[in-house]
DNA sequence: AATTCTTGATTGAACGTTCATTCGTTTTTC
DNA sequence: GAAAAACGAATGAACGTTCAATCAAGAATT
């Protein structure tokens, strides 16, 4: 059953798969046509259908590796046992390093609408790493060091403030360097901290 | 000069960026057809074109319209010589007036990714709104109230975070009402605040 | 008051284009 | 030389847009 792709093989769905990224974040799913994906891979178009058995399932297959990817990386850099604070820490910087290390794969991750046309496993990777995120706020709500709120809602707006921020060095409105990155991790701490540093 | 509009007119327009503010924020503007929004607007397709010039002409009236909507409730919310921690609330709550009131509008302007159908008009007013929150903090940070960081970082950070609470508002991910907004709301200027209330 | 004229709104079939996908053929690999 | 990979022209469906025809209703004419 396991097919065993020879080099050449891996190259040309990396290079598919390279490009669907940079035309998906540039002109949206929709607005991308296979053709061109297989003419920025330097590929023919029928051979994206050697390989994906359609656009759809192209989007998905992208989606789902750079979702897993950020999954666990995530999952790798959090300290299990450490203080709440620092897993923050770990959590902020594991997303920022992939963030700047894969900036059009953070841009297609988050920064599009992908609802009409991701399918349930994808979706499914999505709501685990969320769940994630919210297991962290409630731990640490039971160590007293986060607000007592709805550990989603929490998850959510500390989320949505690193979105923002990565937006905003994605498009070029504000200048985002690592320090910039260190202190926004600080002050989003402070939002759902329940003793800011004064 | 001045057309006076019959009755239908304006309903037969409204018809129609109704539909397809409803379509755009469903499958994006690529997903969707003319003919679909002509179809949901209960209109013939050519009738579209006797309203806007083009699909693309089309979404930047939808886009301009909601755009300067939030735009001009926004200001009229903020008191100009209020204190920094109550325009922060003035600001917060006409987003959530406007968002709640306005949902789809909402999750088309901010939740949706513009850059490859936007011209140059509806680029603007994007760049004012955000300007506007930039010159807040600046002058909240002049005021002593907010940390000492690029205004235009901690902006986006907070817009962030905004934008992160009310998709999951949208996407049905978390319960939010107005007790939640107004405790995100005080979550947030802690993120900001120089010295948040212990 | 009844009729015709004028104007702009509206229609939906038709047009040329572009799209995702297919498939017979050629090239590469082992 | 068999099998897998790759090609790219071909295909039919769907797209944005056009336009000749129709409609509704107020103005002008009788």
């Amino acid at each position: 059953m396991a097919r065993r792709p020879s080099p050449q093989t891996w190259s040309k769905q990396e290079a598919i798969l390279t490009a669907a990224l940079r035309l998906f974040v540039e002109r949206g799913f929709h607005g991308t046509a296979v053709p061109e994906i297989a003419d920025a891979a330097g590929v023919a178009a029928g051979t994206i259908y050697h390989y994906f058995e359609s656009k759809t399932a192209l989007v998905n297959a992208l989606y789902r590796h750079w979702k897993q990817t950020v999954t666990r990386e995530i999952h790798a850099a959090v300290p299990a046992t450490a203080p709440p604070r620092q897993q923050f820490t770990a959590i902020w910087r594991a997303m920022s390093a992939f963030a700047t290390a894969n900036p059009e794969a953070f841009a297609f991750l988050e920064l599009h609408h992908h609802d009409s046309y991701l399918d349930d496993e994808s979706r499914k990777l999505d709501s685990s790493l969320r769940d994630f995120g919210a297991a962290f706020v409630k731990n640490a709500q039971h160590a007293g060091a986060v607000k007592p709120m709805d550990p989603r809602l929490l998850m959510e707006l500390v989320f949505g403030a690193f979105i923002g921020v990565l937006r905003a060095r994605w498009e070029r409105r504000a200048f985002v360097d690592d320090d910039a990155l260190v202190k926004a991790e600080a002050a989003t701490w402070d939002a759902i901290a329940v003793r800011p540093a004064g």
